[in-house]
Formats: C-alpha cells, sequence, structure tokens
DNA sequence: TGCGTATTTGCGCAATTTCGTAACAACGCG
DNA sequence: CGCGTTGTTACGAAATTGCGCAAATACGCA
C-alpha cells in the first residue's frame, strides 16, 4: 500500500469522517471506548434521548463502526476495530498540539484576534 | 494526555471529521497530500469547479486544516499539520484492513448479502 | 487607468441531516 | 396471555449543507 491516498480512498475516507461527523456519535464512541454498553448507558452517556442515541446507533452500525449484540433484554453495542480508536486518538493529539501552539502565538502576539480565519500574505 | 478521550475531545474531534465528510473535501486534502497547490490547480485534481472549490477550501480553512497563502495573482493552499496525512493514513490501513476481512469472509460463507447491516443476535 | 486572470462571496434553491413525537417490535416475567 | 422494559422505526418539521450562477474583489501588467 502506498503512502498517499488515492481517489478510492478518498471516498472511503469521507464516509468514514462523515460517521463520526457529529458531536453526539463522537460522544457514543467516547463511551464505547472503555467498554461495551447498552442503548439506555449510552444514551445517557452522550446526554441524548434513547431514540436519538439508536438513531446515531444506527448510522454507526450502518457504516460498520460498531456492531450490536443482542442480549437478555438488552442490546449491547461495541467498537468494531481498535484501530479506530487508535486513529481518533492521534488526531486529538495533533488538535491538541494545534490549540497549544495557537494559544501560545495568542500569548506573544496578543488581541490580534480573527472571528473568522483568512487568508495569511505572504 | 490519558489514553482515553472526554467530552472536550469529542466536540474537537466531531467538528474535525465534519472538515473531512465529504468527497471532495477528501480529494482536495489528497490533492494537497503532495504539495501546496493554487484553486484552480484544485478544482481540476478535485473535478469540481473553481468556485466550489473555493467553497471547499473556506471549510477547511475555517477549521484550521489547511491555510492559504496569497502569491501574486493566485492562492495556495497547504496542509496545516503533517499528522492529519499520518491519521488519514492510519484510518485507511484500517477500513482497507476491514474490506479485505469482510471479502474474505464473505467468499467463505456466500450469498449471506443483507442490503442494511442489521442485528446480529448472540 | 483599464484589462485579464485568479479567487471569493452573496444568494436562492435542492438535497441531506437531525431530532422529537408517536407508534411499533422484541423479550422476560408473573 | 397481558404487562413493563428496552430498543427501533416512521414521519414530518426545522436546521444545515451543498452547489450553481452572477457579481464582486484582488492583483499584475500594459
Amino acid at each position: 500500500m502506498s503512502h498517499t491516498m488515492n481517489d478510492a480512498s478518498c471516498e472511503l475516507l469521507g464516509d468514514f469522517f462523515a460517521t463520526f461527523a457529529h458531536v453526539t456519535r463522537m460522544r457514543i464512541f467516547c463511551a464505547l471506548q472503555r467498554q461495551p454498553r447498552t442503548v439506555t448507558e449510552i444514551a445517557a452517556e452522550a446526554h441524548v434521548s434513547i431514540t436519538n442515541a439508536s438513531q446515531h446507533l444506527r448510522i454507526m452500525r450502518d457504516r460498520g463502526a460498531v456492531v450490536a449484540e443482542k442480549h437478555a433484554q438488552s442490546v449491547i453495542y461495541r467498537i468494531t476495530d481498535p484501530r479506530f480508536i487508535e486513529a481518533a486518538l492521534l488526531i486529538r493529539e495533533a488538535l491538541t498540539a494545534r490549540l497549544r501552539q495557537s494559544a501560545e502565538e495568542a500569548s506573544e502576539r496578543p488581541s490580534r484576534h480573527r472571528s473568522r480565519r483568512r487568508l495569511q500574505s505572504a
């Protein structure tokens, strides 16, 4: 496998990113990180209704991010691939590093606030 | 930093994933992977209009995924953090591994097609 | 200054996503 | 069986996103 991406990878990745492109779904992912959980537990941890949790879980299930296993009265969800977690942690590192860095820059060169990131002249 | 995620990380990550949750934006990311490019070049590589490319680039710029640098008449975009590329490659590995695996399973136990992933009984 | 190239933005519309309400399905238990 | 618990689905409304077109902006050059 090459070290750069092609068009097919773009389709694949775009779809994957969409799976997690919602705070609630990230929170669900977050809750499932430590251990498998029932829908009711997931809903509580993600601060949403059970219905809403179920709806998001369906999206994640359809895209293969989680699997459901029926157990007595309840349904237990878990993350399908630990690499998803690894990837999320890696990205979080990059993001927090960026935050730290821009915080430092802001303290060096203060009150240069831009409400929206614009072009930077060369 | 812990090895699991908290609520703040979820916000951050949800936003990040949204940035790339579109085939066109992934293709743009893909094109910028090798080298910085002008908007016109990016539009050509992503197979979209210049206007549309510019719109997607604004989204990516606003979220900090890319930066723009004005150079003579043209604007040159580049990816802000190489870790974004690393992460994308890592995720691609996980995804293609999953694809390979389900392809194998499908050949072992054929014609078990489900149009939509459903619950699996224990 | 006026022109051409490069890029961005405003706007309206179509498509998609999100979410609540209500109805429905599955299951264990008395 | 009838009921309570757990979870899913249908549906419609509201919000968001995506995109094309036209207009605007930026900049180098004659």
